[in-house]
DNA sequence: AAACTATGCAGAATGACATTCGGTAGATCA
DNA sequence: TGATCTACCGAATGTCATTCTGCATAGTTT
């Protein structure tokens, strides 16, 4: 894990769609050691997959809002009953007051509010304090 | 944007890897086909890129918090602020009682503080609230 | 209803690129 | 010094992306 690797990471990050060749030019290697380290860096599991990423708004999933959970129970097993709620796009455990945190994304403010309902209904749940988001300023990947 | 435009999609948000022709397989078109769709996609913005996604943990990111931003202050057109400290992954406007929300990876928790001592910097930010991930169930691509 | 137009698909042809392999240089250890 | 290992380059090969032609279908105009 050296600096060409963090490099390689950096531009797969923005494009992984590029040719081995092009990407070995930006570190100064051949197509050939190039790929070499990117199969490594998967197999090592650095690399976890390559995805495409869509626009929310376009396949209507406009409202973003994030949401604490609070809970009058353990929820450390219930991560199945979150990710029951296509809605739901992140789910983590919490310190603090509340217990989960979940980031969702619909369509209207009407399907947030039927997804907090859904969200009411897990079991162990006493409340949900939703927040809307305004405007987004920016979602990027993590530089290495 | 049809229901083998979605099905494309979800494929590949799972895998942007695999050939047209096997993706055409699984929609039941054929790979010159499906790379027309799939071209279509990209030229319409509703595929924005194609990237790899990275394990946190292995670059130095294994501690993930959202800091609740509360400013005295119209922050609107602060998001380059934002954008300058490169452990926030995400930075949004939010309506509520703070002002910004902001997601942070960073790889210790001493990091974590001296990221929000850069948070606090910012022209304008009053006060921060930052909660700490314990366990992060799952995060995901958005279902069409 | 007939002709026209546009759209989407299949199938084939071409060229680019991923992937593999042999050989070499440098580094580490004995 | 010799042995071993790792990372690299450059070339060879096969796969796949990309493009093109022709056809069918659906929608539109006359």
């Amino acid at each position: 894990m050296d600096d060409v690797d963090r490099q390689l990471l950096v531009l797969l990050q923005q494009d992984a769609a590029q040719s081995y060749a092009a990407l070995g030019q930006a570190v100064g290697l051949s197509a050939g050691a190039t790929h070499e380290r990117v199969r490594k860096l998967r197999e090592r599991g650095v690399i976890r997959r390559t995805a495409v990423e869509v626009d929310p708004a376009a396949i209507g999933r406009g409202v973003l809002a994030f949401v604490m959970v609070d809970s009058t129970k353990w929820v450390g097993d219930s991560g199945d009953r979150f990710a029951a709620i296509p809605e739901i796009q992140e789910a983590h455990v919490i310190a603090g007051s509340a217990a989960v945190l979940v980031k969702v994304r619909t369509a209207t403010t009407e399907q947030l509010q039927d997804v907090l309902r859904r969200i009411y209904a897990i079991d162990g749940v006493s409340g949900t304090q939703a927040t809307v988001v305004l405007e987004t300023f920016f979602e990027r990947p993590v530089t290495p």
